[in-house]
DNA sequence: GAAGAAAGACAGGGACCCTGTCTTTCATTC
DNA sequence: GAATGAAAGACAGGGTCCCTGTCTTTCTTC
């Protein structure tokens, strides 16, 4: 640690934006996965959200996964196999296209699902109760504005 | 397309604030890394911010860079390595101790530097021509105010 | 019926991160 | 001053996530 300069530039702006955005998404990223792991669901991993978060009640196709996560089919289907060997997801052939598989939750997928919901609730009633009520309003709407506006 | 539901859970809720966190700081980080791309810099990435950010001044070595960047010597020395053979940074040893190298930035590296500081003050101001600068600097104080609090 | 498109499977590779181990050098202690 | 433990970095090997390219099967369209 001898070596450290106490002042360097990249120490005295921590207000970049992007730091700022990073930083605090990138903890409760941290803190859900540490849940799942807690819960009986360890092999659950971050990009594993791309493919609960886009399935559709009737079942999904990959190639329509891979499109709205906006990765290739193949990288889609290497988690969509990963979560089907772990018991969330299943496939099943699409009965108006023989080419097609469905991909579909299982009742371990809809449990994580209620997991990961649950943890969002309980995040955001805990910056609430850090932050106030109505500063955690107002950056929720500072920030839907600057979403939109990009 | 055909398989997609058009109102799932997923999409009605995008006010979820680690969606909301997400979005914006990736948007920039793709932007910033296309803007190097096309500045001569194709071959820096991501991950190799963990090393600019906190390298200082007067040499840092590998071990500390891989402390404050949380990830292991081992990973930091290959991102080390990467920029080495590109040209951003070289290693000498440190004159205070014979087991250590001080990784430092070569010219190029602090153009590259200069090049990000520039795209980030531009960034953050077509955002502020985008929200009004009042809203920008209210968000920029309340996610200063969530980080502390996390 | 033939041609092109679309869904998914398979092969292979790159980037980034990890654990484990080794050598060299330093710091501490007897 | 020698021995021991810690620290810096190098090297080997592996896992995850993503990619490009190619192939087969099936569907769609003309």
């Amino acid at each position: 640690m001898s070596s450290r300069a106490p002042d360097t530039p990249a120490r005295r702006q921590p207000e970049n934006l992007g730091v700022l955005l990073r930083e605090p998404f990138l903890a409760a990223s941290e803190r859900l996965h540490e849940h799942f792991a807690e819960h009986g669901h360890p092999d659950v991993r971050p990009p594993h959200g791309n493919v609960f978060q886009f399935l559709d009640d009737g079942g999904t196709r990959v190639s329509v996964l891979a499109e709205r996560a906006q990765v290739t089919k193949q990288s889609m289907a290497e988690l969509v196999a990963h979560l089907e060997r772990h018991g969330y997801v299943e496939r099943t052939p699409d009965p108006g296209d023989r080419r097609a598989k469905l991909v579909r939750s299982t009742p371990r997928g809809a449990e994580l699902y209620a997991l990961a919901r649950e943890f969002v609730i309980e995040t955001e009633a805990e910056w609430e109760r850090r932050l106030g009520k109505a500063k955690l309003r107002q950056l929720r709407q500072l920030l839907k504005e600057l979403n939109a506006a990009i």
